[in-house]
Formats: structure tokens, C-alpha cells, sequence
DNA sequence: AGCAAAAGTTGCGTGCACGCAAGTTTGCGT
DNA sequence: ACGCAAACTTGCGTGCACGCAACTTTTGCT
């Protein structure tokens, strides 16, 4: 399951691709992100520039890749590792608060905030954690609805990066507002703000999953709707 | 809100911008999507190439533009013309089925699955909903909580691109996957499903947006926040 | 071991996104 | 009516993403 392909070939792929994203960084730190050339990077991690773009679609992608790195397998691990018998919504909020507030990356995290192009690709880096949490979800879930499954872990996805853009933007306070304006806390509150919203959905599906493991599921598939 | 900026200025831009996406959309379908440059496109409208990027930030914009029109404020439209007493999950349901359904635009979005590029476009393209459905969910639940409303329009946004995500690629079933797959009806249906797996979400929100306007919160722009 | 297919890398060429600095049009105040 | 400032357009230059077609490395098979 961790690596499939146990070949040399993964070995060195893996290599590069860390290569790649750790030169970008080293050199976005030193110089400042918008003195980085695609060229620089690639040479930095001794390839040709055409390999860096087979690894990554966009020049922002690397540096950020850097900072995320392998977040999304971890959030994902992390919620398979808590018990069986915890909340789906709060397994989910847990694991999501244990690797979006790591002190690890406070300082590349910095770095990413002097640029808004670089804001914009570490939000969309977020969607990288649709995939292995629909994963976990569905298996949580009892497998039955891989649709429901994606549409909750891609709700996940967008309340982080709603968090997150909160967060990294604080909305410019006109005096006239009319105190609209939540003081939109520490990111450990927003994501927990963010999250919990979505817990009711969580704990619908979760029930409704226990309701059909204790009838008899005569198709695993679960393909009948209330429509 | 329709227009604010009451000046020819402003009529001039939407006639550039409409003129634009119908250029590209009429190329697209005369030559095919992959034949059409975007300086075509630009000479079509009677614009220089560079004018071209000041309104559509990438090649499918344009074309995906075409297609999806002003679906974005007309969903938001949509949800705000139910009355007060539905369901906020059932009005938005509805909404987006009304807006995802009309066979207004069937023909074009034949031509939108020929290419996986335009595809990727157009399941982008539901992320501009978001900023309108936020406005009026956070409307609807009494501006109380700008940040679950962001998340709860940004998880609609994420439940639609999921259903038609599944709906544009049918998994290609594999014969030995143990029925694991759905047949994936038609769109309608799974757009319901994507968005029933969101209802106790909305419906966890409005009741305490109702709790809150029992007791003591007086200003419909809700500037009282609980904390 | 040897060989053929699969996977990966690289150079090249094309089209594109976008910052910048003119030049042009619109809006507004006086 | 006049003129200035803001907004928009456009040409140019640069850097980038990516398809394509060689070429090299790895792998599985015999």
C-alpha cells in the first residue's frame, strides 16, 4: 500500500520530485519567491527544466508543495488511526487541527504570505485532500455511498480552505461596517468554527450508515436513493 | 446590483465580455475546441489579443463562459426567490437543479466533454458560485455567521462539481470490482444525492440561526455574534 | 544473461498568461 | 465647456506550460 511499484524507478521518482520541491523552496527563501525562474529550480535540482513540468503544472506548485508536502496521505492516516468508535466530525476535526497547526511550517508559511500567487496555489493545494479523505470517509462509512463520501470530503476541503482564507486575509475593517465583521480568531478556531458546520452532515451519514450495518445490506453498493 | 457603475463604461465591458465568449463559443463548435486560438477568438470580437486576458485568465474560459453564463448570480437568484418558510436545503436544492438541468444548453455541453481540458474548465467553473450562494445562505441565516456560510456555499459548490464530475466520467467499470460501482443515474439525481449527503448541515444552521432571532437579536444584519 | 516493452528524461517548438508602459476613452468636478 | 484623473485598451517582452518525438533507463519475461 505505501509504495506499490517497489521498484528503483518509485526510488528516484520520489527522489527528484523531493529534489525538485526542496531546491524550490531553498532558493524561494533565499532570493524571494519572485526572483525563482522555473530554470533555477530544475537546475538546482539537477534535471532539465522540461522534467520539472513533469512534475509540477505550475511554478507556484513547488514551492508550496514544499510547505504541504505529504499533508494530505497524513490527514488522512490520521483520521484512519483514530478508534472506530469516535465521531466520523470530530475524528475529521482532530486530524485536520493536528496537521494545519504544526509549528513545523509556521515559518515557510510566512514566506507563502508574501505573495499573493503563492496564497493563491497553497489554497488550492487544499483540494489535494479530497481524494485520500473520501477514501477514509467511504471506508468509515461502511463503503455504501462513494458519491456522499466525495461530497463530504470535498466539503472538508472547502471549509480548510475557507479557514484558511480567512485566515490569511483579515478583512480590511471599514469603521462603517456596522460590526459585521467576526475578529476571526486563531486558525485552530477557525477550523474548528469552519468544521463543525459541517458536522450535523457527518452525523447523518454516519447514522444512517450504522442503520444499514444493523438491517441486513443485501447490496454493498447502496445504490437506493430516498429520491 | 445589476449595474452599479450606471455608466457606458460598464455597458461597454459586458458587450466586450459577451462578445467575447460567443466568439469563442461559435469558433469552438465551427472548428472543433482544440482549432481555436485565442487570437481568433480576440479578432472575432474585434479585440487585440491582450484585451482578451484582461477578461478570461485562461484559453477554456471563454468557452466554458459561453456555456455557464451568469449561472453563477441566477442560482443565487433562484434561492432567494423561494419563500421564507421552505427548507434553506430544499430551497437550494431546487435552485440548483432549476439552474443544472434546463435543456438550454445540452448541445453545448456536448461539445464541452470532447475535450478533458474543457472539462476540467467547466467543473472550475462551479467554484463562482460560491460567492453569490454564500451572500444570500449568509441572508438566510440572518448574517450571523459569515465563515459557516462561506463554508456551507463553498460545500454546495463542492457537492455540484462532484455530481457532475461523476456524471461527465462513468467510471469505467472494470469487471472484477465487486459492485462496488453505481450506475450514476441521470444528473438530477445525482446532483439530489450529492446534495441531500450537505441537508443536515443547512438545517443544523437555520436552527440556530431560528434560536437565535427567538431570543434577543434584534438587527436583521444580525451584528450581535455569539462569541 | 538477453531482449523487448514500459516508463522516464530531455530538447524543441508553439501558444499562452501576464507585467509594464504607452496611448485612448470615459467620468466627474469646477 | 474644459480639463484632469481614473479606467480601459493595446503592443511588447518575458517566462511558462505542455505536446511531440527522439533517446535512455528500468523491468519483466524467457
Amino acid at each position: 500500500m505505501t509504495t506499490r511499484r517497489t521498484g528503483l524507478r518509485e526510488q528516484k521518482k520520489q527522489a527528484t520530485r523531493v529534489a525538485l520541491r526542496e531546491a524550490a523552496l531553498r532558493l524561494a527563501l533565499e532570493r524571494g519567491p519572485d526572483n525563482v525562474r522555473v530554470d533555477d529550480i530544475a537546475e538546482a535540482a539537477g534535471v532539465s527544466p522540461r522534467t520539472y513540468n513533469n512534475y509540477f503544472s505550475s511554478r507556484e506548485q513547488a514551492i508550496v508543495a514544499a510547505v504541504t508536502a505529504e499533508r494530505e496521505s497524513r490527514v488522512a492516516a490520521a483520521v484512519a488511526a483514530r478508534p472506530a468508535h469516535v465521531r466520523l466530525a470530530d475524528a475529521l476535526t482532530e486530524a485536520v487541527l493536528e496537521q494545519y497547526t504544526e509549528p513545523r511550517d509556521h515559518d515557510k508559511l510566512l514566506l507563502i504570505t508574501t505573495s499573493p500567487t503563492l496564497c493563491d496555489a497553497f489554497l488550492d493545494a487544499t483540494t489535494a485532500i479530497e481524494h485520500p479523505l473520501a477514501a477514509v470517509i467511504d471506508q468509515r462509512l461502511g463503503g455504501a455511498g462513494t458519491l456522499t463520501a466525495r461530497v463530504l470530503a470535498a466539503g472538508v476541503a472547502a471549509a480548510v480552505r475557507a479557514a484558511l482564507q480567512q485566515w490569511l486575509r483579515p478583512p480590511a475593517a471599514p469603521p462603517a461596517t456596522g460590526g459585521l465583521v467576526v475578529p476571526s480568531g486563531s486558525l485552530p478556531d477557525l477550523l474548528r468554527s469552519a468544521l463543525a458546520a459541517l458536522a450535523p452532515a457527518f452525523d447523518a451519514a454516519e447514522e444512517q450508515a450504522q442503520q444499514r450495518s444493523h438491517q441486513g445490506v443485501r447490496s454493498p453498493d447502496g445504490s437506493d436513493p430516498a429520491g
